[in-house]
DNA sequence: GCTATCGGAAAGGTACACTATCCATATGCG
DNA sequence: CGCATATGGATAGTGTACCTTTCCGATAGC
């Protein structure tokens, strides 16, 4: 197909894409004249991943690349790759760390048997624990942190479920990228149904009594 | 205080105090002269919650001016104003609703007894969790929404914790403020948490040591 | 032959979140 | 008092991110 129709089959507009191409989001079509490409259907995929990324994951252009560049590398164990993707699709946040968080989250870390795992200050991931616990002291929650274990507990049942998912759909190439879905697309859907509990505990506790 | 006392405490500079202000952000100082006004601590609490809802809470100002209006409005019930703030602190999202997206919300709400509980077409929640399970569609993977149950079973673990936090945080007025700060903050512990648990699964089933 | 579309490059546009400048006061220190 | 500095308020400017628009000469397809 040419621009046109990878267009209409993805909803992306034709500039939008040409754009996606200057910035190395999608592959160069293959040329059959100097001025005419032909795409297909991995372009398609490739292009509604793209947009899977920036819609529901939230991730920067530049992100994208970083993951759809990880993604297609194939000379590297999986573990190594999650660990690169993990911290393409983890916004990265400019600022200090508190030490008092960072050790927060080293005591939780050793809590959970997991000191020698990862360092604090080298993962996006991390740093991103560290920041919400300091926000959450900078505005009185001291005690935030006390959450983490019960939230690691829950969590547990949902990376399992995430785990099974993961490896059921194990097509030798695709299970990255089933990864990086699963992550991002999970984040949105893990915020949008811990607000729906959210409500419904609030129904529950706070529904019909007018308040004093 | 004056602005740039302000300024040095939370570490927000004087022109983006000043921002904030016209913004309708952060409630005027009290006038003492033509131009000289007078802050206290309830600005500085405010103003870090508003760097904790942009920062961690990646808000834009207009939802943070939302969030806030919610925050003071006194004469409304707590559930009522739970509502508002979700709205507020979810993102809308522009795009259409997939119908087949929508039914899998909706067989979701049925099979957890919540059926009369939101309108899907109706919230950005719900809107929310829809995009998201579209997406899932779009590039391949179908049965995402299958991970809807386990989800919901770790977050109503994690849901609980929540109330109890909240709950004994039950300063007459902070309530909805904890509420606030412990949904967005919480969003972000609960992404780096879970990134955490993958990458301990991926080290057991990709690492050096499979398990079996 | 004619019109629509193409690939590619470059310039333009829009939205957002600040940031800088100006000015007529006010403050604080010596 | 004198004077550098800071202030409130208004207006204009900056930087970044993500596209759009416009142009070009070259096909494509009827």
């Amino acid at each position: 197909m040419r621009v046109g129709e990878l267009s209409k089959r993805s909803g992306v507009p034709v500039a939008t894409i040409k754009y996606y191409l200057r910035e190395g989001l999608l592959p160069a079509g293959v040329l059959t004249s100097p001025n005419q490409a032909h795409y297909d259907d991995e372009h398609l995929r490739r292009l509604r991943l793209v947009r899977a990324l920036v819609d529901v994951g939230g991730l920067s252009i530049a992100s994208v690349r970083d993951v759809l560049v990880a993604v297609d590398t194939r000379d590297d164990s999986l573990h190594n790759k999650l660990g690169t993707v993990q911290e393409a699709i983890t916004q990265p946040g400019s600022a200090e760390l508190d030490p008092l968080a960072v050790k927060d989250v080293q005591e939780f870390f050793a809590r959970q048997g997991a000191t020698d795992c990862v360092d604090v200050t080298e993962s996006h991931v991390t740093h991103m624990l560290a920041t919400a616990l300091s926000a959450a002291r900078s505005v009185g929650h001291d005690d935030f942190r006390n959450l983490l274990d019960p939230y690691l507990e829950g969590l547990k049942i949902i990376a399992r479920a995430d785990l099974e998912y993961i490896t059921r759909h194990g097509s030798p190439d695709d299970i990255i990228e089933g990864m990086v879905v699963g992550t991002l697309i999970g984040d949105a859907v893990l915020k949008a149904v811990r607000r729906l509990a959210h409500g419904q505990v609030s129904r529950e506790v706070f529904g019909q009594r007018p308040p004093d």
